[in-house]
DNA sequence: CCTCGCGGTGCACAGCTGTGCAACAGGTGA
DNA sequence: TCACCTGTTGCACAGCTGTGCACCGCGAGG
């Protein structure tokens, strides 16, 4: 309109709209910068430059650009900007399962923290084994992700190794893994705690409602509570079911409950067991926490509601999303520190199924 | 080793292993094409080739580009591949509380049929702001993303024009939307018949537990509930929590039962709601379904227990997934169809909340 | 022995962006 | 008026891949 000053014999691709070429065969090509610059007037460095934040553009150019880029609905192509910068803003969560219990929140909080911070999460839901972890590590390599987080499972050795031939950041949840940076909740301490209230509460047959998953999370929550309650003189009896779910919590509780001395408290590695445990015993007629007492581990939603009121150990996802969003950071700034080791105690939330004797006392003198 | 026809004067980035440049400054550059393409002692297209299923290339050299890319730890960069193309193998899935009942179950299912599929499923957890959903939009238009799935509430119509002027395939879920493919279940269907049913047991005073969120879906639930009721000389008491949740069902639970004449069946338009409601009346010590009987929708697993034991109708996540997919698949094998609806019914899944007349006659001719 | 066909391979280009470098305009101080 | 400095802009290159086109070698058929 005013001044033609960019190459002319470039060959633009026809008109956009036309409807003369067959699209099934090829994508439809989108508008790119040099659509913008046209229209604009100016040069397609003029554009990279406008939409690059602290570029040295004039404020006037800057708007007649913006204004034209508006116009053809143009948006910077994030593939060809990774390609020179040989880095997306991809970021990789790999996990099984996010739909059950706390995983299914800590995915959202992560989700959610990513996409503050300008990431585009990825969501790779695949099951555990070698082959399928790699394949999803490879694909996120070949995306060039930012980082890839590790929500559940035990990668194998050469997993580590691909992403550290790639310079990939690597963050594992809930697993204690010295080759990376690892966040985790104290289980053990919560697991000693659990023993040490119901032994105050002088109960001396416990039980333990864990799962054959073989989890490290998991197995660390079993062995601390059966060796505290040994340290502190009580029994226990120890009931697996096959997986950390509700079903497995239903056939814990058949094994622990129906018994001729069954424990007068339960300690459930996970809120799901707990459910399950919680609904077999009711079921045979036990009351709880008067014939039973249940700790859980986790404080989903679900041990708020009226038909558990479940004392048990918060995670807070919120908070363990902003650790590794804070990992992240702290990780692309010093990519060559030894790995990190985020470990943090969960708070015991005391509902109806089990009162420490201290909070009991508590609520009566505030009565 | 063997002959060395490539082109020698290429300058090659140095050794990748050498810690002399800052790492800090920039990002360690990755193995390309080149690289493999000197190591089998081939030329850069040959290794395109190889990695290309149906291309064609000799077996020997082949195997060959397969050795040295193994040994040199070589992926495809997918960003160059997709800048080509103009097309990345993302999807969007565009969800807000994506942990939340049978949302999370249902983002869990795409994510493993897109997966399935080959694509790279990106988690837009996001609210439902315009400005958020549009903003969504463009970082998922900004990655050339094959298509964006819509798993809740309604974008508005700027969303579409965005979509439709980028070529993007649009797959709403939920939703009856006229502009673009959608997938549903026959919500109206199912109330009509909760309501059909509980008249048939000589039910006269029913009640709706709601909510005030206005989803499309829930209102469709609760007119066809209202209005088959109303069709068989039924009287219907609404309440309306605020979310479609636990809490929204307590609510809606106090208001409907804590009354003079409280309703003898209640339908629920979540199973959420439906547990709320439960817990309430089970709380203020009515039996269920002795006192009062319940249907919720969705099916949920948190249905299935003990504690619970929810007639309700089923969605299952699965199929929705699947019928998804199969609809991508034929909107990008024929882009200028017209938009596709998908609506499928759902079917009851009798358990102890309430027991439909000729359910009850078959279980007793069983025994 | 010549010609033809065909499978395989290399060259070169396109696709879109960020940025170093040089050029240029305009303002300012001497 | 002139030198200088600063802010702005354009050019050109790099980054990595897929693929059309031309070429080449080799086996087969006449």
């Amino acid at each position: 309109m005013t001044k033609e000053n960019f190459l002319e014999r470039q060959p633009m691709t026809a008109d956009r709209n036309s409807t003369t070429g067959d699209k099934t065969s090829d994508k439809l090509r989108s508008v790119s910068a040099l659509h913008v610059a046209r229209q604009a007037g100016v040069s397609r460095s003029a554009v990279s430059r406008a939409f690059t934040p602290g570029a040295s553009v004039a404020t006037e150019t800057r708007e007649k650009i913006m204004r034209a880029a508006e116009e053809l609905g143009y948006q910077v192509n994030d593939l060809a900007r990774g390609l020179l910068a040989n880095q997306s803003r991809l970021v990789g969560l790999v996990v099984t399962k996010p739909e059950v219990g706390f995983r299914a929140h800590l995915a959202a909080a992560l989700t959610k923290a990513l996409i503050h911070r300008g990431n585009v999460p990825v969501m790779i839901n695949t099951g555990q084994t070698e082959q399928e972890l790699i394949s999803a590590q490879r694909t996120l390599l070949g995306h060039r992700a930012e980082a890839t987080i590790i929500l559940s499972g035990s990668p194998p050795s050469s997993f580590f190794e691909l992403a550290r031939r790639n310079g990939q950041p690597l963050i594992v949840i809930g697993r204690s893994e010295p080759e990376a940076d690892h966040i985790q909740t104290d289980g053990s301490a919560a697991a000693k705690l659990a023993a040490a209230l119901f032994v105050a509460r002088g109960m001396t047959r416990l039980g333990l409602a864990g799962s054959l998953s073989g989890t490290p999370t998991i197995t660390e929550r079993e062995d601390a509570f059966c060796a505290e309650a040994a340290r502190l003189g009580a029994e226990v009896v120890i009931a697996r079911g096959r997986d950390t779910d509700y079903a497995g919590g239903l056939l814990a509780g058949k094994s622990l409950i129906d018994n001729r001395d069954r424990p007068q408290a339960i300690f459930c590695v996970n809120d799901l067991i707990a459910f399950g445990v919680m609904d077999h015993a009711r079921q045979v007629g036990f009351d709880i926490p008067g014939d039973l007492a249940v700790i859980g581990f986790d404080d989903v939603p679900e041990a708020g509601w009226l038909a558990y009121q479940l004392t048990t150990f918060r995670q807070d996802p919120e908070t363990m999303a902003a650790k590794a969003v804070a990992l992240l950071d702290l990780r692309q700034r010093q990519p060559d520190l030894a790995p990190i080791r985020e470990r943090f105690n969960v708070p015991l939330v005391v509902r109806g199924s089990f009162v420490p004797h201290d909070a009991e006392q508590l609520l009566r003198s505030s009565s």
